[in-house]
DNA sequence: ACTATGGTTGTCATATATGATAACCATTTA
DNA sequence: TAAATGGTTATCATATATGACAACCATAGT
């Protein structure tokens, strides 16, 4: 698998997550204490997320980073 | 924990699995298709990798990327 | 119709990851 | 001594993630 590839999957899985906690983009996104618009980048698979931002997720979504790879 | 301390944990972590694979910083620079400086950067902590980058690197260790968290 | 909410898209500025390169140190080996 | 190798550090340019906004669309509820 290529990188936009896993980038896309990652975000997809935020979006399932996401969804699962019944937040919103707006709610999610304060969590992460970051912008909404750059939360909806991540969730399209638009932007190349940094290791901080995925932690920063992960926290938020309160799960493991790693189940954002499964 | 914080940011910072995963992101040196991932560091140290790639660190001990390129030594378990015998392989420099430059064999796995070169495998990963970036800067020597790069990696070295990442292994120290020194910066936030991307996604794409984790991938790269777990990609030239022949390792799932969640491994890089364990 | 209007209001609120969640989501989408776009733009511009700023911060920073990475590319590219060079110089240097320590260790090993010829 | 010298050469090779792995690692460390530094610098500058470039690409891009994110911040900070704003505007818009769709839907639900009043």
């Amino acid at each position: 698998m290529n990188s936009a590839k896993l980038i896309e999957k990652v975000g997809k899985k935020i979006v399932k997550l996401r969804k699962e906690k019944k937040q919103s983009q707006v709610d999610l996104a304060f969590l992460c204490d970051f912008e909404k618009s750059n939360l909806r980048r991540i969730e399209a698979g638009k932007t190349n997320p940094t290791l901080a931002t995925l932690h920063k997720i992960s926290n938020a979504l309160e799960i493991d980073i790693r189940v954002l790879f499964d």
